[in-house]
DNA sequence: CAGAATCCTTGCCGATACTG
DNA sequence: CAGTATCGGCAAGGATTCTG
């Protein structure tokens, strides 16, 4: 069985980013995952997602959206009216993802009052 | 079934924090994860992890293992000898939370194909 | 060897204002 | 409504130095 390790060293070559890493850098970030969480029931507009997150920035929102959207995670449909409306959805690829996610979300749950009992005593 | 963003979101109630943005607070940051995986295998000295990592200065790595050892995932055992040698291994809880990151590793690899193919059509 | 302390650069991100 | 553009504060993190 392969060491978790191999798969995440940065430099395993050199050219070749590490995957783990990759999608970890995306989703590590401060709203991604939330934004893929806040779509996860079905289509949103632009400022649906900014009502629901509701400490999130337009400009961070913005942001993320494009970033997922570049990635492959959320794709944008512009409805050509005035005013506009832009409607973001997840992916087949973003719901994909929300599975492997599912596990270590239900892992923090589970551990979290570890993580904390382990904290108040250092 | 519980939606995912019902278990994301940072405020459903007032004081308490998400458990699953804690979690990943701890682990989306550059090296506590690429450090968790370098314990994966045993017991590291604090150099021998500073060498394999590679490109980790040793404040982050000192700063880095600190955390992880506040949070629980990592033990640190020091013995008195000079010059002096410092062990760090994994504790249950990190062994642990490795279990539910190899079902996103293995997402990760599967689909990285995917994520740089929709990076390039952008 | 294992780290703590210091300095300094970088870029993330929030707030705000502006546009089609 | 759905963004983009600009400014600025602040904190993450690298490099280096110092100590037990």
């Amino acid at each position: 069985m392969k060491s978790v390790l191999d798969q995440i060293r940065p430099d395993n070559d050199q050219a070749n980013t590490c995957p783990i890493r990759d999608v970890l850098d995306r989703i590590g970030d401060q709203w991604s995952l939330l934004v893929l969480a806040t779509l996860d029931p079905g289509v949103k507009r632009f400022s649906q997602l900014e009502r629901e997150i509701g400490d999130i920035s337009k400009q961070m929102l913005s942001k993320t959206l494009r970033r997922l959207e570049q990635d492959g995670f959320v794709a944008r449909e512009v409805h050509a009216e005035v005013p506009p409306r832009v409607e973001y959805r997840l992916t087949a690829l973003g719901r994909s993802f929300l599975e492997p996610m599912r596990g270590l979300i239900r892992w923090a749950e589970a551990n979290q009052a570890a993580i904390v009992a382990a904290r108040r005593r250092a």
